[in-house]
DNA sequence: TTGTACGCGTTATCAA
DNA sequence: TTGATAACGCGTACAA
């Protein structure tokens, strides 16, 4: 396990090159004054011997990682793959290291990775994890890492946050439809355990149907494509129509699926739509309407907020993202 | 940008403990002989000052990191992504972290990432990347961090790989179609710079034709949903047929929705299939034919793998995954 | 059981 | 222009 053993050192490479660890120090910072003669002859033992400073040690010397943390519940989501790409896309443009954590959508696990973040010594973190609340993060942030939240409003001396309004489009969506389409009861598809985003949507629909008298319902679905195909070939067998909104698009494709295989048209029998929209949601036919937050800006934006947050530079530490909907053809137009 | 200033370190617990930074260190690893009491003591001191150890100073004193270098291409592919949450799901489990690097398809990239392994002190690393050599990967291994390298055979002291067959698929595939359907003449998707996995699939397929004497084409295309819809929409114009063999699953369904919203019929008219299979394969209407390779599995293997290795307890240095061909709607059976 | 002192590989501040 | 030397925060023989 000792796999930094005989790891070439700046003591050897100062050794072999006749000098002092302070030269070879210079001249891989290029800082200070060094000859052009003593700089090629360190330069040249560096080659060598191949040696590479240790991040360790320079992080530990220096008091900066050049590390940034990631937290996400997943990197099996095509949105946060979308936000990653981004967050990565930046990062390597900046010089900086990105650090895993996933927490599974488990608030224990979220906890536990906070935890780490600090151990791990990052410069500053990301942190895209419904299940974190406003005091967990500024808990973390008393250890003074400077942190952008997605998809939550939490503010704080070293906290910035991208927070996604949903709310109000999806309102829209819902009041729109009654009013001038109204084919169907709506039924949104709740699933358990994952996150705010999809809660506080579950929210809004219910509150905008009580608002508006309206009747809905809402039944118990899974994150998964192959289980809710099954459960909505049964579902479609003794009632085969409706209006699902459900959270990703695996899930709309499934419920898109399950009512064209049972004989089914969407959307004149069928119609769905999903919450948080990627590229597939035009790839599936039929397309899915869908509503839209462009993740991997969302990604760029995030870290550069961290890079000036971490400057002390960060103005507005509130930067929200709309959702914005797309419709298409799983659903009825006006 | 002092994001490690002012933070709690094991003096000052020790200090507010009234004991010496040993006996702090002893309860934190729970290593040596404390009296219960004063570990009572140390562990409530250690909960008021919410101090954290921190990571870098316990690496370079240990000369571990727990820290796991992951080098792809970038976090946006569905099957990378499928791979990457096998290797988070085991490195949770025993409690590594994730450190990574993207090298965007490009070699100079790559060989800068594997740079930055080095330095970053992770205590080994997947590299699923096409752009390395086997002699790359073999100057780190020189620096004595293990490594697995995912879809190229590679071999070394400190190395292992988990290669995948796609060969011997494909040209069971070629020849049986040209025995048994023929229904049209194959056209392979060439995209440029996509990796050797893509490289060597276009080798295989132009080799299988030529030995059994069958005409065959190779077409350029972009590696974007929208672009190679496009393409074919114009394609279709002029040659409203053929069999294309895609390199992933949105290529493949930005042909296959091309060729219906042409007009033509799949898969009677118009074949598709994809090399690089994933659950959207199954998705998308009509289904893609297309071959696969479980990367959660494969993810999963490899940090289970490296973890074997890094204890020198690797046996098996190369372990196959073979890719297996899915018959769906969007080519003929026989 | 507890404390002292040294080492891990750097950077940075002084002298020289 | 260079070279000692003290940090950085922690683990760990070894001594007490």
């Amino acid at each position: 396990m000792n796999n930094l053993k005989d790891r070439v050192t700046i003591y050897q490479v100062a050794q072999a090159a006749g000098v002092s660890l302070a030269t070879v120090s210079r001249v891989i910072n290029k800082k200070g004054n060094v000859t052009e003669e003593t700089r090629e002859r360190v330069e040249s033992t560096i080659a060598r011997l191949g040696y590479k400073p240790s991040g360790l040690a320079q992080a530990l010397a220096t008091n900066k990682t050049t590390n940034i943390g990631v937290v996400i519940p997943s990197a099996n989501y095509v949105y946060i793959s979308n936000m990653l790409n981004g967050i990565t896309d930046v990062a390597k443009e900046k010089g900086l290291t990105l650090t895993l954590f996933t927490t599974s959508h488990s608030r224990e696990e979220a906890l536990n990775a906070m935890e780490r973040v600090i151990s791990s010594h990052v410069d500053g973190a990301i942190v895209f994890d419904d299940e974190l609340d406003a005091e967990d993060v500024d808990k973390i942030a008393s250890y003074n890492v400077p942190i952008i939240v997605v998809n939550n409003r939490v503010t704080g001396d070293r906290v910035g946050c991208i927070p996604f309004s949903y709310t109000e489009a999806l309102t829209e969506l819902i009041k729109g439809y009654h009013k001038n389409i109204a084919a169907h009861q709506m039924t949104f598809l709740h699933v358990h355990n994952c996150g705010r985003l999809l809660a506080k949507c579950e929210k809004t629909f219910i509150k905008t149907h009580e608002e508006i008298g309206k009747a809905y319902s809402v039944i118990n679905c899974d994150d998964s494509y192959t289980r809710t195909y099954n459960d909505f070939r049964e579902y479609f067998k003794k009632k085969p129509e409706g209006f699902f909104i459900a959270y990703r698009d695996s899930i709309a494709a499934a419920v898109e699926n399950a009512a064209i295989d049972s004989g089914l048209r969407v959307p004149e029998d069928v119609e769905v739509m999903s919450l948080v929209g990627t590229k597939y949601a035009a790839i599936v036919r039929p397309t899915l309407t869908s509503m839209h937050v462009d993740m991997l800006e969302v990604g760029k934006r995030a870290m550069y907020m961290l890079i000036e947050l971490m400057n002390y530079e960060l103005v507005d530490k509130v930067s929200h993202f709309d959702a914005e909907l797309v419709t298409r053809n799983s659903t009825l137009h006006k």
